[in-house]
DNA sequence: CGAGGCGTTGAATGGCCTCAACGATGGTGG
DNA sequence: CCACCATCGTTGAGGCCATTCAACGCCTCG
């Protein structure tokens, strides 16, 4: 099912984060020129095709990674191979952090979109938080952020009817994309984020439609009727 | 509904941190005996009685709270005034970490038994965390610990039928609490941590009785066969 | 053109929720 | 001391909603 990928085959680059596009909101928006300097070995850019596995859960790994664009899901499995995605990793967002606290990673990383990454050694990022306090503050954030996420995903996502799910779920897409256009994703990913099968998931996506809530655009394209979503919600 | 206390009145004395009886485990596990004399502020310490609140979500705090004994649950709540229940903080587990970063606390945190904390003010535990690597560390690691159980209890405890949630949640306390003696919760907060309905936790909880997997030792107290309630999660 | 993946839809079952009643328990006040 | 009340756990009945199993159309790709 999972796709593979030898590092070599994703490669695509160095970077150099001096003049990164994402400069002001990435993990390292508050390094100097100097501590720039500090950065011996080179951060690799990687990019990943859907379906692609960045890392997997159990493995140990050395790097952490900066989403540059596309996106990621986290999924972590049970025993009996029921799987269940807990978060997605957009643009901007810091994922594989455990490798920091020399720990195996907890889920594995798949990306659904085309997506774009810098890999960061662990040293790397050790020998400059340790010197540098803004990096350090920026780190907690991140796994504050991770942590609000997963908080989230538990009461909007995982409460409720599947409709209402749904409902939050496209909210919360609307809210992360700027307009009420958004990219829906694959009935079964929809399934396992929201605890449902998939046949609910399309079931109540064409209901959804039906209502005037989802307009279809096209290539799992939709344009959400927010107005209506939310008082589906406050009743 | 819920019960508000005053600081003083909760209020039990000062803390000795060298002389902590949790000292491996605790927050300042890192520190030396040079490091204490850097704490000018007073640790105080409190004691929560059952559906006492700590802190309330939104609101700012500039204390975080390690728990010596007793138990908090962490409570959301949707616009509607569904709430859920998204962790559980255990002795020597630390909660409140939002203040660090400024930022206003993101549960309701409750007792569920009376409970006894230490209240370490933010001012301090960064004062020590930016001279003490170790420290620092340690926070990264309460931080990846709270976010692990996060994503546990969405897999585990969010996910399948309602007799397999609430099977993997007596396989966790088990597991927690050492030998297989369990202290259940109420009904109510039963279904708020599985997001199921009171009645349909007390329905099955009766039914495991029926069936053996649990024998009543009163008080809410029960014995689980471990192996029965494994055997029920791998079919 | 055939195969396989994916989304959709149908029918039937069953599990969970809703609403309701009842017993046990514990605390309060007469 | 006991009647009273509130809370909590339990159980029942009924109905809805999600799951299960199945079939079918559409699309892409080999």
């Amino acid at each position: 099912m999972s796709i593979r990928v030898t590092f070599k085959e994703a490669w695509s680059g160095e970077a150099d984060c001096k003049l990164c596009t994402l400069r002001e909101s990435a993990l390292f928006a508050g390094l100097e020129e100097s501590d720039f300097e500090q950065i011996h070995q080179p951060i690799d850019q990687i990019l990943l095709q859907p379906g692609q596995t960045l890392y997997q859960a159990g493995v140990m790994g050395d790097r952490l990674f900066t989403v540059r664009s596309g996106m990621l899901k986290l999924v972590q499995y049970l025993p009996d191979g029921a799987q269940r995605i807990v978060r997605l990793v957009k643009a901007a967002d810091v994922t594989g952090l455990e490798a920091l606290l020399k720990q195996a990673y907890e889920h594995d990383a798949v990306a659904m979109q085309p997506t774009e990454l810098c890999c960061l050694p662990v040293a790397t990022v050790k020998a400059l938080s340790g010197r540098n306090p803004e990096l350090h503050i920026e780190l907690l954030k991140r796994w504050h952020r991770a942590l609000s996420e997963a908080d989230a995903w538990l009461t909007e996502l995982s409460t409720g009817p599947a409709r209402e799910r749904i409902a939050r779920l496209l909210l919360r897409l609307v809210r992360d994309s700027g307009g009420p256009e958004v990219l829906l994703f694959g009935r079964e990913d929809l399934g396992a984020m929201l605890g449902i099968t998939t046949e609910t998931a399309s079931r109540t996506i064409a209901e959804f439609k039906r209502q005037g809530l989802l307009d279809e655009l096209g290539g799992n394209h939709y344009r959400a009727d927010v107005d209506q979503l939310k008082r589906l919600l406050d009743e």
